[in-house]
DNA sequence: CGCTTCTTTCAGAAATTTGTGAAGTTAACG
DNA sequence: CGTTAACTTCACAAATTTCTGAAAGAAGCG
């Protein structure tokens, strides 16, 4: 619609503000429908879209119309869960949040703290409904099945790793 | 605490209630936390651990002391998702649900629609950003593992098929 | 050492989600 | 063909979650 040489002077906001917005929401729409909450999504797609991979507080604040205190708890969410890190700036109180995409693809399938906890959840429940009864047998081999994945999981992240430097080459 | 044999007189119900109902809520507390809505979860739950891996809506409502249109949204839910399939007693109007296992895991696995629908909007971003973009080529990397892992879940399932067998015989 | 700037925390308002009771629908059985 | 039992749908009530504005808390800089 607009020139976007006539907004560049705006600022490094320039590109196509509109066309970034438009992935990020609807990008962020699909993390929500996977369960996750929508701040953190809008954030973690907007830091995606972003030129560098890399945002400040404000710049996540102005791009998404959101409050600082959005920011920071949407924030705290995705580094909780490792899908982005935090950097300080040296000699500045700025942070600066950054998705590194090999980072992001572990806490994807790094699942590791749930998958442990389902599986606590199934041994108990074997135990305490004894490994002998129908019920016990089907929990069992539920049990099998996590632990099996969570293997298969690791080398799968290990042919990804080579898979990539094939295409993309080193990170 | 109680003896079990006691109250074996009281029905079907019987078992160890006491210790199901334990498993029941601690199991559907982690799917809840991995994103599944309360209901579904704890209906689930009740049904790995049943003896027979089927319930009607009626052992289903009691059990965990919920109404019958809780019980309707979460089988509902369940069955959309693949997770559960109903059954009809012929000759009655009783439906009952059950849980197969490698139904499920496939359910797991097979977040195939949810996959799909992240690789299309990754792949507009790409082209909306312009592939030469470093963002562009953020989005494009983060496609290409997406499909990549779109295989790999693929034949993992194939191992776990065989694995399966050697350790639990036919299903 | 105080000022300034950025981030976090806190309490409350708003919105969404979740579960219930009651009425409605379908299907078996006499 | 009516009755009854099971499941579903609907509207509303309750609870939780989510976001904001305001104030407090760090950390560089003069």
């Amino acid at each position: 619609m607009a020139e976007p040489e006539a907004l560049g002077a705006a600022g490094a906001v320039g590109r196509d503000a509109e066309a970034v917005s438009r992935f990020v929401e609807h990008f962020a729409a699909q993390l929500v429908e996977a369960g996750m909450p929508r701040m953190p999504s809008r954030v973690f797609g907007a830091l995606l879209a972003s030129d560098t991979g890399a945002l400040t507080s404000v710049e996540l604040g102005e791009q998404l119309r959101i409050s600082p205190a959005a920011v920071s708890g949407a924030v705290r969410y995705l580094a909780q869960v490792h899908m982005v890190s935090r950097e300080r700036e040296p000699g500045s109180r700025r942070e600066r949040y950054r998705v590194h995409s090999d980072q992001w693809y572990e806490a994807l399938t790094n699942r590791e703290a749930i998958i442990k906890r389902w599986e606590d959840a199934l041994r108990e429940g074997v135990v305490s409904l004894g490994a002998d009864t129908p019920a016990g047998g089907r929990l069992a081999e539920t049990l099998a099945f996590f632990e099996f994945m969570e293997g298969e999981l690791e080398s799968m992240m290990d042919r990804w790793r080579v898979h990539r430097e094939q295409h993309f080459g080193e990170g």
